[in-house]
DNA sequence: CTAGAAAATTAGGTAAGCTTAACTTCGGTA
DNA sequence: TACCGAAGTTAAGCTTACCTAATTTTCTAG
């Protein structure tokens, strides 16, 4: 394996790219452009570079995808920053919502040696404060089928196990409601009409909240009765 | 106070500059350039713009100076390198040859907010693993002042309060000695010919050790006998 | 008080990474 | 099937931060 040698900016594409793979997303120009914050041409220019190391595969005009060497740049930054996450929560305090931005800029930055140390004060981790898996030292992944929040049928009980977003306010928002991962919440129902979702949180008799469609979207879970999933 | 929205590359020039000023040299464009390995037209470049800024004083082939304002970004550079140094070493196990590099990528990137949490952790420090001060959070210094090694009288025992040198080779050699912050040592003597100094490391009866007087004037140390610096 | 070396600066150039403005290509619908 | 809007690319240009080569300034020693 070659040493590569990345800036964090590049870094950053390889990471927006996979974290688009991981939700299931196409890597386009637009949706990268929009997860970096820069302007399309950007990301044209950079992913002609990167294309050029062999990291990613582009034909202009058609889909992006990482090669097998940029999935394991952009899975080291990833590790990075999910230790560092989960890190900053469990020894120094930091709230759940706090610890994306620290993160997304330490993890350009720390060493190899560091990232290890600080695996190993942690336990070697699988998860993280927002229940997103962190990749192994080998760089594979902890696998969990995890059913969406939005897609649990009226009754059904679930433990929170994953809150893919990144927004402090909402991550705050959801954390004054208690769902947070680990709580568990029973499905109420859906707004007949609009895109609004009912569940009760906590495992007796908790308190019962309604929350978006969108954001109950993001919200995964492990249901814990039987028959779990709405249709379609 | 107005919000100083400074690269890297300016907090290291700034953090470059003060640690010069701390060792009592001058701040000239070769020294700097030789400091940040960089070359001296990069330098001159740089002063340009920082003096632009209010937080350098240069007029062409002068010495440079750091303004109050240039002073204050330092100090706060180098209150993060340092607390970050003695984190590393308390919290995460890292060597004090070791945490000199990655306190240099990461004092860049670390939050306010971040530099508080680990300075609460630490007990609000005044010293880092090298025996520096660690500026204090309204940036003022704790001063003490320091006898190098290469300075005292024969028969004088002191301890090892700070090592002013960064390069691991060294650091680690004059650990395998014994000779860390804290550590007791008596001056023996200098050798007749040449630039070796002798000391004996330990309490009691202690290992004796010869160093290079280049290396003793970097040990800096607080006497225990009253009779303490040799003449001149 | 002047020559020459050392230090500093200026001039000119490169690369990364971004921008806006102008263009091409693609794909779906009339 | 031809068009139109959205997506992507190219073109041109900016800033930061570095470099080498050439020039200028300063200081010191004779």
């Amino acid at each position: 394996m070659i040493r590569k040698d990345l800036t964090p900016a590049m870094e950053d594409y390889l990471k927006g790219a996979y974290l688009l793979r991981e939700r299931g997303e196409d890597i386009t120009v637009l949706a990268l452009a929009e997860a970096l914050k820069v302007t399309p041409p950007s990301v044209t220019g950079m992913v002609k570079r990167l294309a050029g190391l062999g990291l990613i595969e582009h034909t202009p005009y058609r889909l992006i995808e990482l090669t097998p060497a940029g999935t394991a740049v952009a899975l080291e930054i990833v590790r990075h920053h999910r230790l560092l996450e989960l890190y900053l929560a469990e020894f120094l305090g930091m709230a759940w919502d706090e610890v994306h931005s620290e993160a997304d800029r330490l993890e350009h930055h720390i060493s190899e040696d560091l990232e290890e140390r600080i695996a190993e004060r942690l336990g070697q981790p699988a998860i993280d404060p927002h229940g997103d898996p962190i990749p192994a030292r080998d760089l594979t992944l902890p696998e969990r089928d995890l059913v969406r929040l939005s897609a649990l049928r009226p009754g059904v009980q679930a433990t929170i196990a994953r809150v893919s977003n990144q927004e402090p306010g909402l991550l705050h928002y959801l954390g004054t409601l208690g769902m947070v991962p680990g709580a568990v919440v029973t499905f109420v129902e859906v707004a007949p009409y609009g895109n609004v979702v009912t569940v009760k949180v906590g495992a007796g008799k908790g308190a019962v909240h309604s929350i978006a469609g969108e954001v109950a979207s993001r919200v995964l879970t492990m249901p814990t009765s039987d028959e779990v999933a709405a249709p379609h």
